[in-house]
DNA sequence: CAGTAAGCGAGACGGTACGTCCAGTCTTGTT
DNA sequence: AACAAGACTGGACGTACCGTCTCGCTTACTG
């Protein structure tokens, strides 16, 4: 995720592969059982089979390792063709509700969120291993509907990021909301509805330019 | 908010008014200078004046305490009457925002969202004292838009409470996701933007029936 | 052995009584067990039914805990009343090798005194805990041998209290170098020969004043 | 110490003759910078620019260490010849004095005294690199009292070595006392009266006997 | 208006986890 | 084979809070 190859050959014992997928392993697993606020590293350490020490070396705190955990979650999500930009959004949202509906996705999601409104290298790290990455799946759809000929090839890139960007908060923020905050079920009536609205206002939006 | 009317009248003496009062102040203060984490119920204690048996004679623990503290700060939100549904819905968005831009309402919310994800008594605490309370800006939104010919008078009931909650759940996760994931401000142009596309899609949707 | 009556009032739950002497005596049974070096005050304190913290309420660190633990066993020293000075000092020199040759005094006495080549504080508290209280042995076996007209009365008080210093330091010395260093035994053979040559030394060197 | 000619020729590179002296070097000056109970390994390693590997291969561990380090300062002692016998062993006396003085040798000492007290093995390691080693100061004295006609010859060479014995255990236990549990200074006003009454003391016993 | 039951501040209590430190071992590549 | 470097397991450290408890004191309703 960082350092692809050392340049520096490091003298000394390498630190361990195995370790570090151990730990994340150990971190979702506890994420499910105990929940973020019962998590503790040294009960991590243990579940990985790994000393506490060993943890510390690599991560700075429950926080850090949490985001790193979930992170990964997220990359299983992948922008299905369905045929229809509508369908391909429908897809997505659905995938994320699923994900949203993992004990440790939820948990650990808000969690470091909230730890994140007060430690500005927290909210950096979630931007850039969680938001920014995902934002792919936004341009993807984007760009298989201009393919399809569902949408114009953007003009003004500026007013284009813009557009991109809000999509993945109002997306991200409606499902996350709904499951979260007003813990309902996102499910296939509610995506096709959300998806309506969503598109439409859109659409609407970008003629009336 | 916890007991209206005492039915059993208490023998003894009666519960400070001021202490919980105190309290309740003592623990937004703390949240805004320490954040959730490293908010301890000895320090809130402490800042009120107040011994710990008295606090935990009031509330079972961080949780319970903090839902309490915030649910009072989103209190605040009115609903302008700027003229239009537009200008209205983007005062409130902005209001919204506002709230979210303290510290208090960031840290506390959020963790006390991520702790719900394992507490059903907690998540049920959040929609009756936060959730379910502030819906009422949406339906007095509806209502004076509809005053005005803006809108038409709902026909099917179920459809329109379903309508409701996915307004809800669009506006405000929007907004926290804008705010607090991503991590951008939620001005007024992007008010503006989120609004259009919002309104648009809402129309459309109920036109196409 | 420190506060007699509290004058002040204490406000708060009072500290528990039963707890010290539970601690002390854990520390004994951990010293036998483990000696000094894999003692641990979590083990004490598990021993002892007690949490950690309220033995860190109580003592600094293990030093100052071991330290009044020892001073304890050094108080069952009592001066036996043989008949003539030869057999006082024989007797008390036997005491004092019983002592030494249980396994909680050998090694928690030298590791405190190791300890505290490097820390004031604590060779004061282990002068006061044991050198000094412990010097009586001396002064009451001068005055039982005054009394059986043994030995003279002092008339220099200065030279008098040097010589009980000496008396000290060459009794204690010898058998705790003989048990400890040499690691020989402090039989009877051996106390009535260290005896002789004291007692024949001490009677010189009053005469060639 | 430990190895004195290897009977096996040893393949491989051969242990370096310099990082032995380094080590023990090191240790001592750790010794005086922090006391038995903060020095580390891991520092000794770093101090004498050695690894820690190359340190654990040639000492078991912290206890063997020391010793190995501490023997090394009683060889410094040596009987003056200062024409009487009085005055050969206030001589010795005040050397033992200063060479205690020194924070690693009291530190040190003491410390695996302590230990040994729960560690034959390293009981008998002290017994012979210290203690056996040491009384060849007594012995000497003896000697050369007995060529100056100070004192007869021996006649039972069972007797005699009890005497070295004890006179070994009185003077180094005194002196360790006096320094390190009474935390008195041994001085020359010290040594003169020590030295008289143990003189008398052993000139009277073997008279009477 | 005396009695009494509950509330109150203070702080000790049994626990649990923290994040750090060190012991002693192991695994690299180098000498 | 010994060496420097440094990661590894394991375990104790001393601290910080948790939520409970036990004090002595205060307060307002009740009989």
């Amino acid at each position: 995720m960082q350092s692809r190859t050392p340049v520096t050959r490091a003298s000394g014992r390498p630190r361990s592969a195995e370790a570090a997928a151990a730990i994340l392993a150990a971190t979702r697993e506890a994420l499910v059982e105990l929940g973020w606020s019962k998590l503790t590293l040294g009960d991590v350490a243990t579940r990985a089979g790994v000393a506490k020490t060993t943890l510390y070396r690599r991560w700075a705190g429950k926080n850090e390792l949490v985001v790193d955990a979930v992170a990964e979650l997220f990359d299983e999500l992948v922008l299905p063709d369905r045929g229809t930009l509508a369908a391909d959004i429908e897809g997505v949202v659905l995938q994320f509700a699923t994900i949203l509906a993992r004990p440790e996705a939820r948990s650990g999601l808000m969690a470091v969120v909230a730890e994140a409104t007060r430690d500005e290298a927290l909210r950096e790290r979630i931007r850039e291993s969680i938001v920014t990455r995902q934002k792919r799946l936004v341009l993807e759809g984007r760009a298989r509907a201009q393919a399809r000929g569902e949408l114009p090839p953007e003009t003004d890139p500026l007013e284009a990021a813009r557009t991109v960007d809000l999509i993945f908060d109002v997306v991200a923020g409606a499902v996350v909301h709904r499951t979260l905050v007003s813990a309902e079920p996102a499910d296939e009536d509610w995506a096709r509805g959300f998806t309506r609205v969503l598109l439409l206002g859109l659409k609407g939006a970008s003629q009336s330019d």
